[in-house]
DNA sequence: TCAGTATGTGAGCGATAGCTCACCTTCACA
DNA sequence: TGTGAAGGTGAGCTATCGCTCACATACTGA
């Protein structure tokens, strides 16, 4: 059925006109994955929903998967900035102040149409090797690991690579199971509080308060 | 493209004979999944590598699906079991210890055959709302709630309920995200440890050693 | 032994998916 | 204002998918 697999943009749109046609098929694409799911989103009714030919939407996206990627791409950029905005705030403040921050923003951010971030994460574990989820994966760590070095004097694990990798997929894997089985309680003030408690527990020296 | 969409094993396999079938069915299904992934993973397949015809399996599973979300029930029956079992053990020991144990059960369950368990958890995120998968999910959380009840005296968080559900949520996700994206990892001793004493650090009262 | 049930078969149907390509329209700019 | 490039079109091809059904074979119990 699939005939080609890449998933890099085929050609950059130059002209407005172009470039309108490129968001009008990116924001048809969310609309039917959060209407009918991703297996009835055919890139025919994506074309329809934007109002655009077919043809046009193979111009700009070599397969129905490169649809999925900018999209994964785009949501990801978008989390990337919102860490490493508190991050840097939270700079002057405590390990625990800026892991609640951090906590809050990134589950407001998936409180934002959930059924659509509910699909990007069903597909990016489907995707699997997308370099964008690698390159994202490691900028990641690289900030968080930063973080935790510029706080060095109330941390207490010693590995700092691992306690940033540890915390990561804590935080990473309990927001996106919530969001997956039970996304209303990404709302829920005292399980942010008791995620950040765990979080903080882990990586504060309880000798230095 | 499907007509049915039903879950449910469609007819009982009373004899040997069918019994066998079935698990043949099963076992190709596993095979097909790991060889080809999910998209790839027909119907007409698997019954070919099973080596019954497509009506045979039909006779059995009234839908693709159906043979995924069995391949799911038992995967979770098994986790549930390894879980259950070593709560039971760690009724005597400390948190910690019966954490350490967990965790290193469920991961090692994990690194048997991760490709498969890859597909099941992307399906088991696609599928969503499987009875299957809410009745585990409240197994599960009635089975934490119990263990920390009775360890009373070492528990620091006050709300039960809410701390099952947070250390829950942490290891499943952890175990998740490591399995998808980095399951060599999930043989590494010293984030196995990392990551009890995250989640001992939030469960237990520092003042209670 | 034989009726009746359980099990097993596989050609093929209807549906629809992803995607191409020959062609037309609009734009930028000399 | 004309021309080549950029943008846009959509009928329709090929592939396959999930699944049914008319039929054959194996088993069971009286």
């Amino acid at each position: 059925m699939p005939r080609a697999a890449s998933t890099k943009p085929r050609k950059a749109p130059t002209q407005a006109r172009a470039q309108a046609t490129v968001e009008a098929i990116l924001a048809a694409t969310k609309k039917v994955l959060v209407r009918d799911g991703y297996e009835a989103a055919s890139t025919n009714r994506v074309a329809e929903v934007a109002g655009v030919s077919i043809g046009s939407l193979y111009q700009y996206f070599p397969s129905k998967e490169a649809l999925l990627a900018e999209l994964i791409q785009r949501h990801m950029s978008r989390m990337f900035e919102v860490m490493a905005t508190t991050a840097q705030q939270g700079e002057t403040s405590s390990i625990e102040q800026a892991a609640r921050t951090i906590i809050r923003a990134v589950f407001a951010a998936h409180r934002v149409n959930p059924k659509l971030h509910r699909v990007l994460v069903e597909q990016m574990a489907r995707l699997g090797t997308l370099e964008t989820l690698d390159a994202f994966e490691a900028q990641t760590q690289a900030l968080a690991e930063q973080f935790l070095a510029s706080h060095r004097a109330e941390l207490r694990p010693r590995n700092v690579k691992l306690a940033a990798r540890a915390a990561i997929l804590a935080v990473r894997g309990v927001t996106l199971w919530t969001l997956l089985r039970s996304p209303e309680q990404l709302a829920d003030e005292e399980f942010i509080d008791e995620i950040t408690d765990m979080v903080t527990r882990y990586l504060v020296n309880p000798s230095t308060p």
